[in-house]
Order: structure tokens, then C-alpha cells, then sequence
RNA sequence: UGGGGAGUCGCCAAGCUGGUUAAGGCACCGGAUUUUGAUUCCGGCAUGCGAAGGUUCGAAUCCUUCCUCCCCAGCCA
């Protein structure tokens, strides 16, 4: 089935760029030692069996969302068509902000997407604070070389005396100190003699450059804090800026790919490599960072600050509320791993802003289900039925298929009986023109069953729909010769009332009523669609009994379901409305 | 009004070292099949590539000017 889309990636220009690297040769005669390390400890190592790598670097301090997942496929994708590695790198640079709970969840996450960095027999599972050392090392090469110092400004006198983006900054005070007296000083900064805040390590570049990330950024900082992975062994960090060229490098990286508001930090990223490399601490071929735009999506909000915001305040049930584009939301919701892949292939890469449209997402979703998923019967806003020409007590078995398209799959069979639940909306007492379900006189298919004549209906006091009758023809059953003797336009999805048992289901729509949540000056806290999720009991299938959690089906004329991992008991599951079948009846 | 990016069909997106009719996907519109008004299948869908000039036999692709949008002044990443 899922052979329709065999979908050759499209050429991006990423792909572009690796394809002539590996045509130039250009990462050909890398080594690599078969761990991270630096110019030396790589030269021991064989020539690379991986032509090319790349990495996947999340800091580990909140929830990955589908936005990590473009960048997820991206990187393991491309690592997997040409050959490479992808690294499983967390950055973890900032031990204030940092946790194992999200190292955990990020890792189950990326898995459950369906990539693997054991490659070549060796897993590529790293973290960049197991290169403190290293990073600690590059640094006080910079300063015996003159490229960094240790300022003493505050906080507040960096700011100011960085300038603004018209006007150039002025150097600080602390600028033209010895190398001697800067390495001192840093000792001290990594030997705990200083507190927070009060000196910092800057690298040495242009306090006047019109790129402001060039006006001696900030490389190292003191931070008594204790980390998850180092503990307290730290009390300096550096970086992110600085840190991750070097993690690159260490890693033997050959193609790091990150988000467009990065791309003012590539000279930067460039400097500290090449001044490394001079300094024998790093071997070329360098890494080279390349840019693409991170995704946005209708009618979502991906920023992590939103996503915290939404749960903290309890807009939503937690990190994976089945209606957050979080990862585990998205998994808990039925999304599927290979429906994100599709997803990312469909929606290609570069480096233009742009807004993909929810549906994109959710017909990814329906592909893969349609093709995966087997189907069932659920009767979401049940009315009776009754067949007034079907003894009382009597009882036969229908047989349905598990899926129409895949007949390997087998069938099951599903009880028919006197009395049935269908669909309210399969009923109208007057219909409108076009309309070819139940309404009195008229003759449906009970799928997989009978053919009905609606003969007539019951209302309460409110004027509700109640009951509906109608006669069954007997030789028209599903199956038998008889079957297309009569034939007819409509064709409803029913259950036993006598067999089938009652659900919960909830009803899921998007988050947000809004396409561009928070746009221009509404707070996107406004745009949250107040019926987000509708909780129901349905009238499910007997089979239905038995699913288990995070099993998906698709109700039949309904859409996509799963089986709640968290709230499901045993033979008593609770479903989650992934997304709807596409519905081209206008009522 | 500094610097860095981006503008190709409703939404994405190839092409952009200039050369027949501007890929493809999604959406949409027709039509066929269908015991899911689903799926599937066929067909349609930019004289046009942000705008205006220019170079050229020939430009989305080169040049000039202009317009619009996004990012950057954390001891965040």
C-alpha cells in the first residue's frame, strides 16, 4: 500500500551541497578514531567509514515538538542516503536549564520517529558535556594566542558598551590585559575564586564589526551550578556559540545543519574552528554549517516558551495533551512516525519563511493510516434502530473486512440482531436533495449486512430523534448471491445494541481557532479554540474489547483512532480521535 | 537609516554555471471505479517566476534600481 509513495527526496539545496562535496572528495581522506576527539586523537584513526556526518543537537530542557522533527528527518535522512552517520549529540551546555527527564524523553522520542545512531557498529550517542575538558582546553589556547580575554565588565556595561546595530560598540576596559595575566585570571574563573557574573571570557574579535555576533562575544561563563551530567566538577560553561563548533569538530562533523537565525553566527562559528585549526587543536576538513528555515505551521504554536506556557497554565493536560504539537502529544494523538516522515519529505527544505498549512500534516497522517490501520465500527452519536421484520431474540454473524484494501488482513465478525445503534446524522426525517441515507420510504445498506427500508421514526418530547424502524430484505445479505439484487446509494455503518459495548472517545480538534496564532497583536492565548477536545461514549464493535494501547484503527466513515496509552484498561479502552476522513458531502 | 537572509500557482517547492511548451507534491475543479459521500484511478490547474528598467538571437536564471518580509544588540540555545 505505502509503496504509492515512494517519494525520491527532493533536491534541496542541502542535498545539492553534500552531493558536490562527496563528488569533490572534499570529506574523503577524514579520519576518524572511532569516538570524539581532537586533531590528534582523530589522526590515529582509520580514514572515516561514514562519507558523511551530521548531527541532531536538542539541549536537553524541554519536549521535542514536530518543528525537531523536520530537523530530526533532515539530518538522519540525509546521513542515511549518502552513506553517513548521524550523531545523537545533546548540548548541554547550560547545567541551569538542563535535565535527564528530557534527556530521556528526547532519546524515546527520536527512536520512536524511527532513526538509530548505532551505525558501524558503534552508537553515536553523545553529550556535549563530556567535552568540557576539551572545550576547557580550546579556551585557553585562544588566550595564550591573544584571541580571548577576561572581562571584568558587568552585565549591564557589555550591553552598553556592545553599541547597537548602527553604531559601533567600544572595546572594554579589560581588553588589552597580558595572555599571562588572562590565563591567571581564568584559572582562577574555573577554580571557583570568582562568583557568578563577575568576570567573563570573551574571545577577542571587533568591537566596531557590523555583525554584533563579531564585537568579542561571549565564550565562557561562571556559573556555580550543578550540572546533570558533570555534577559540580564545573563552576565555568561555555557558550553555546562557542561550544558548538568545537562539539562539531570533535565529533568530525561534516555538515552541521541548524536554523536560519543562526546564520549571523557562521563567521563566528568559522573563526573559532580556524583559529583552533591554527593552533594544531583541530584538523581540517572543517565542518561547515549550513542554514534552512525552521518550520512553522497553521494553526499550531511551536515555540518553546508558548509550549510551556500552555501547559504550566493548563490550557492543556500536560507535555503530551493529545492536541500539543509536542512529539509525545503527536504519538498519544495516533500521529505516526512514517507520517512525519512523509510529512517532511512533502514540505521539502529551505530557506524561505513559510507558513505550512495544518492539512499538509493531516493528510500525511491519512495516507499512512489508510494504508495501515484496520478498520472498525464505531457509532459515535447513537439512535436506535430497529428492525421490525427481525425476529426478537435472533441473532447472526456479519463478516467485515479487516481492510477493504488488504484482504490478507482477514475479516471479523460483528453480530446482528433485532435492535441497532447507527449514526444520528445517518437519519433525517427531511432530507435535502442529494442526501442517500435514512429518511422514511428510503432503502440503505446496513454495511456488511441488510438492505432497510425506513418505514418510521419516534421523537421525544423535545422533538429528538429517538428510534428509527425499518424492515430488512432478507435476500439481500452481504455475501450471498442475493447481495446486489437490490441496489442502493446508501450504505451506513451500524452495531448490535445487544452486543455492543459502550466507549469513551474523545472527539480532538486543533488547538487553536486562529491560522497564525497570535498575529499582529492578539495574544495568541486568545486564539485558543475553546473546543479543542469533545469527550463522548460511543457504541463500539465487540472486537473493539480487546484493542490495545496506542493500537490504531479507523472507524469506518469517521476517521483515525487510537487506543489511549495512558487511560486504556484492559478491555476497556479509551480512544483518541487522530484525525477525520477527508468529507466531500456538504450537508 | 548597520549587518545577514528570503521573495516562482491558494500552501509548499525544483529550476537559478542563461536555450525547446516554468518539475513535483498538497489543495482545488471535472470525470471513472467503489458495500467507507473514504481510498484508488484518469484529466484540468502559472504566456508567468516581488516590481521596473537593461544586457542578449534568447532570462525565473546575468546587470541596475526599487518594494516587501524575516533574523541579529542574552553572561539563552
Amino acid at each position: 500500500m505505502s509503496e504509492k509513495t515512494p517519494v525520491a527526496p527532493a533536491s534541496n539545496f542541502i542535498r545539492n551541497i553534500v552531493e558536490h562535496d562527496l563528488e569533490q572528495g572534499t570529506y574523503k581522506h577524514r579520519h576518524w578514531a572511532s569516538s570524539p576527539g581532537d586533531a590528534q586523537h582523530h589522526a590515529a584513526g582509520e580514514i572515516d567509514p561514514a562519507k558523511i556526518r551530521t548531527r541532531f543537537p536538542p539541549e536537553p530542557n524541554g519536549y521535542l515538538h514536530i518543528g525537531h522533527a523536520k530537523s530530526i528527518c533532515l539530518n538522519f535522512g540525509l546521513a542515511r542516503d549518502f552513506g553517513g552517520v548521524c550523531h545523537m549529540r545533546f548540548d548541554d551546555t547550560n547545567p541551569e536549564k538542563e535535565e535527564q527527564e528530557y534527556v530521556d524523553s528526547i532519546i524515546d522520542s527520536v527512536t520512536w520517529l524511527g532513526f538509530d545512531w548505532n551505525v558501524f557498529g558503534e552508537s553515536h550517542l553523545y553529550f556535549a558535556s563530556n567535552y568540557f575538558d576539551f572545550m576547557y582546553r580550546a579556551a585557553e589556547i585562544l588566550i595564550e594566542s591573544g584571541h580571548a580575554y577576561v572581562d571584568q565588565q558587568t552585565a549591564e556595561e557589555m550591553r552598553i558598551n556592545r553599541g547597537t546595530l548602527t553604531e559601533p560598540g567600544k572595546n572594554s576596559p579589560w581588553r588589552d590585559r597580558s595572555a599571562v595575566e588572562n590565563l591567571a585570571l581564568f584559572r582562577e574563573m574555573r577554580d571557583g575564586k570568582h562568583a557568578d557574573g563577575s568576570m567573563i571570557l570573551r574571545a577577542k574579535i571587533d568591537m566596531a564589526s557590523p555583525n554584533i555576533n563579531l564585537r568579542d562575544p561571549a565564550i565562557y561563563r561562571i556559573k556555580h551550578a550543578h550540572h546533570h551530567n558533570t555534577g559540580d566538577k564545573w563552576c565555568i560553561y561555555p557558550m553555546y556559540t562557542f561550544a558548538h563548533p568545537l562539539e562539531d569538530a570533535y565529533e568530525r562533523v561534516t555538515h552541521s545543519l541548524c536554523t536560519l537565525e543562526f546564520e549571523d553566527q557562521r563567521p563566528f562559528y568559522d573563526w573559532v574552528l580556524a583559529k583552533l585549526a591554527e593552533a594544531g587543536l583541530l584538523a581540517h576538513p572543517l565542518p561547515r554549517q549550513y542554514e534552512f528555515s525552521r518550520l512553522n505551521l497553521t494553526y499550531v504554536v511551536l515555540s518553546k516558551r508558548k509550549l510551556i506556557e500552555l501547559v504550566e497554565k493548563q490550557f492543556v493536560s500536560g507535555w503530551d495533551d493529545p492536541r500539543l504539537p509536542t512529539l509525545v502529544g503527536a504519538r498519544r494523538r495516533g500521529y505516526a512516525p512514517e507520517g512525519f516522515r512523509l510529512f517532511t519529505d512533502r514540505i521539502g527544505i529551505s530557506k524561505t519563511d513559510s507558513w505550512i498549512e495544518y492539512t499538509i500534516l493531516e493528510d500525511c497522517m491519512r495516507e499512512v493510516l489508510n494504508a495501515s490501520a484496520e478498520r472498525r465500527i464505531a457509532v459515535l452519536d447513537p439512535i436506535k434502530l430497529v428492525i421490525d421484520n427481525y425476529p426478537e431474540g435472533q441473532s447472526e454473524d456479519c463478516h467485515a473486512p479487516n481492510h477493504p484494501q488488504k484482504p490478507e488482513l482477514g475479516h471479523r465478525v460483528v453480530p446482528l440482531s433485532r435492535e441497532l445503534w447507527i449514526e444520528r446524522e445517518d437519519f433525517m426525517e427531511a432530507p435535502p436533495k442529494g442526501y442517500f441515507r435514512l429518511f422514511p420510504g428510503n432503502m440503505v445498506r446496513l454495511r456488511y449486512g441488510y438492505v432497510v427500508k425506513c418505514t418510521s421514526f419516534e421523537k421525544d418530547a423535545d422533538g429528538n430523534i429517538t428510534t428509527v424502524h425499518c424492515e430488512y430484505l432478507p435476500d439481500t445479505k452481504s455475501g450471498t448471491p442475493g447481495a446486489d439484487s437490490v441496489k442502493v446509494k446508501g450504505n451506513i455503518h451500524w452495531v448490535s445494541a445487544a452486543h455492543a459495548f459502550a466507549g469513551e472517545i474523545r472527539l480532538y480538534d486543533r488547538l487553536f481557532k486562529e491560522a497564525r496564532p497570535g498575529e499582529g497583536d492578539r495574544n495568541y492565548l486568545d486564539d485558543i479554540n475553546p473546543d479543542s477536545v469533545k469527550i463522548i461514549t460511543a457504541q463500539l464493535e465487540p472486537s473493539l474489547q480487546q484493542a490495545r494501547p496506542e493500537e490504531r484503527f479507523q472507524f469506518e466513515r469517521h476517521g483515525y483512532f487510537v487506543a489511549d496509552s495512558k487511560d486504556s484498561q484492559s478491555g476497556k479502552p479509551v480512544f483518541n480521535r487522530t484525525v477525520t476522513l477527508r468529507d466531500a458531502w456538504q450537508k
